[in-house]
DNA sequence: TTATATTTGCCAATATTTGACAAGTCAATA
DNA sequence: TATTGACTTGTCAAATATTGGCAAATATAA
């Protein structure tokens, strides 16, 4: 498993016939950095991915969410206990979900009511 | 959310009746920052692990699988996008583990066959 | 108050990641 | 086979992030 997002902005990019260097310099980088990080070798910074997905007209959305899985996947990798931890982790998530939730209930939500 | 991994370290620390200032020391580090550990604000190193396991004597597995779950925690903890990265994440490792599977039905496996 | 346990804030030390450049490979083709 | 263009790789200093260690602050009990 190399990186899901860098194979993904791979394609996207050949798919629009686009080469490194017409796309390297949109994200201020050079054509060496883009190669890295298209195999996987860098990380994109997060708050580029917007860019990227402009650029090369793809969602957003499906390339934060590879993008977060590869870093996901860079912590659990090899690890014996991956699917173990990631029950926990999802359980986590969940509950800070639920508990956002419920705050949508409670009254005055979002406002400054400390007087 | 805090740390699982420190809470769980403080709930048998306090169990096993022990200060901070008798288990910093067994993992080379001060009161301080066992503290910080026990809330979060730091992280344990993964070879550690087994060391604090050993101390408070808990299951080495367990206190990994906390770890490894507020390492994955960080990543997403703050994303809207957290558990559809969370699934394409799962399903890698699944298939990174099938990929293995398949491997020991190879033959010489883990030999140095390339002759 | 004193003593003990824990917490917090700060910042230097250490570790990790990145950016930039040069040199490299590879394939197409003149 | 020399040249060109696209991409890759290696290196290393610079930028970032994390940690370690200390001192001071807080908390609680005696």
């Amino acid at each position: 498993m190399k990186s899901q997002f860098g194979e993904r902005v791979r394609t996207l990019r050949e798919q629009q016939n686009l080469y490194l260097r017409q796309v390297a310099p949109l994200l201020e980088m050079d054509t060496a950095q883009l190669s890295k990080i298209e195999k996987g070798l860098r990380q994109l910074k997060r708050e580029q991915i917007p860019i990227i997905a402009y650029i090369l007209k793809a969602s957003s959305d499906e390339l934060m969410t590879l993008w977060l899985a590869d870093q996901i996947y860079a912590v659990v990798k090899d690890e014996k206990l991956a699917n173990e931890a990631m029950q926990v982790a999802e359980k986590n998530i969940n509950q800070k979900n639920a508990r956002s939730k419920n705050d949508e209930h409670l009254p005055n939500k979002g406002s400054f009511n400390n007087c």
